[in-house]
DNA sequence: AATCGAGTTTAGTTTGGCTTAAATTTGGCT
DNA sequence: AGCCAAATTTAAGCCAAACTAAACTCGATT
């Protein structure tokens, strides 16, 4: 009857890992951040989880111990095989609750970042999977972001970044790369989401703005900053 | 960007409650166990928790400096009317997450309330709110317990033990009263559930066995402390 | 009226995750 | 070569929430 009884049930049930959800947001960002730069800086990480480098750093040397992040002092972190399995599960859930909240709940697409993040340490399996059917096993969250395997393994797409197009050539958006929500509402309410198409029109110069054409005929002229996070697929 | 300023942003959008996830599934259990004896003792409460009575004992100490529950040392505790309205958020999330993870999730009946737990302290009021409209405003979870309004009032039925009833009035039930789910499932697999209907054909004296017969003609034999957790509305 | 045991509270400690402040390392620059 | 600023780690301490062990209340019973 006690909830005493159902953790150490729980914890039954997932084997390999007593981690909190603390611990599960470090693996996350730090495979995220990771991904870009090849590891993770202690000051990156802690800006991301919103703590001070000296609670990442602390932190950091206790997944070390554990065996989840391969730590060189002073150098930043890297996964190891077994962290980076885990973080990959909660991004796999991160980025299933972000396409159910779309879909299926009706959230905004600028608001199931957020919330995805809440929920995405609380779910349990079931609920993982289930999404994963509803949701007819999608390969990406709603902005576009790639959907993890139940094994761990990521899909291979090859995105580019539409700048790095030669002008006019037609493209089809796959993915806006970014977590501002005040940028994905404003990108949104541009009708600029996967699965739009467009080409480039005009880029001026000196970090100019961008000009844009969609297959409906609108223009639409952008920011660098904003354009650079747009990866499409050429036609 | 670091989670640091949307926890702040968020405090800001829910101004009556500092309440971490601990407070709220305390307010939670005293207000189940209210229902029953009209207040709830420290062992009660630390029992349904999973920790122990000197824990309960510091912590109700709390939530009273806080003005969530009156608290009469050796006594017990009973919420203040500031606390019922937080517990009763909490259970309104509850019971709608029973009946999200029952009817849209495809999760079995006894399956639900351990998840709805963990989750119940975590969504939005957004999530709440789309919840209830996908099921149409239901006035039950998949138990029969019933739903605060958003308002925090209890809908007010007349449901009855099935054993307050003289033998062979017809009834449907309408709860099983019990969140253990091994019961639950047992009774599940007899096709006893809210919404079906059923007589008393017998009831063995000596704390015995409780014969029902359903409406589809079947016979179902029940212990006694089984049978006196079936809620019902005579016909 | 005194006592006993169940229930409850207090005292003191532990753990996890953070903080600030002080040391330390690193890499770039003169 | 040496020095500085930025990044990082260590040191010391705070706070919430739990624990165990010990002390205390209450009411029922002799």
């Amino acid at each position: 009857m006690g909830s005493a009884k159902k953790l150490a049930e729980r914890a039954h049930q997932e084997p390999d890992l007593n981690l909190n959800d603390t611990a599960l947001h470090y693996l996350d960002t730090i495979y995220r951040l990771s991904e870009r730069h090849g590891s993770a800086s202690t000051t990156e990480i802690a800006a991301q989880l919103g703590v001070t480098p000296s609670g990442a750093s602390i932190m950091l040397k206790r997944l070390a111990e554990r065996g989840l992040v391969q730590l060189t002092p002073y150098r930043g972190a890297v996964l190891t095989e077994h962290g980076r399995r885990i973080a990959l599960r909660t991004i796999r859930r991160h980025r299933l609750l972000e396409a159910f909240l779309y879909h299926v709940m009706g959230f905004a697409w600028h608001e199931v970042d957020e919330h995805a993040h809440a929920l995405e340490t609380v779910i349990n399996e079931r609920f993982e999977d289930r999404m994963d059917e509803m949701l007819g096993h999608p390969l990406r969250c709603p902005h576009g972001h790639l959907i993890p395997s139940k094994t761990g393994e990521m899909p291979v797409v090859n995105d580019v970044p539409l700048l790095s197009l030669p002008l006019h050539t037609r493209s089809v958006v796959r993915c806006i790369d970014t977590s501002r929500d005040d940028w994905l509402e404003y990108l949104g309410a541009q009708g600029l989401m996967p699965g739009c198409q467009l080409q480039v029109v005009e880029v001026a110069p000196y970090n100019g703005p961008v000009t844009l054409r969609t297959d409906a005929g609108e223009t639409i002229s952008l920011g660098r900053n904003m354009a650079e996070l747009i990866l499409v697929e050429p036609l």
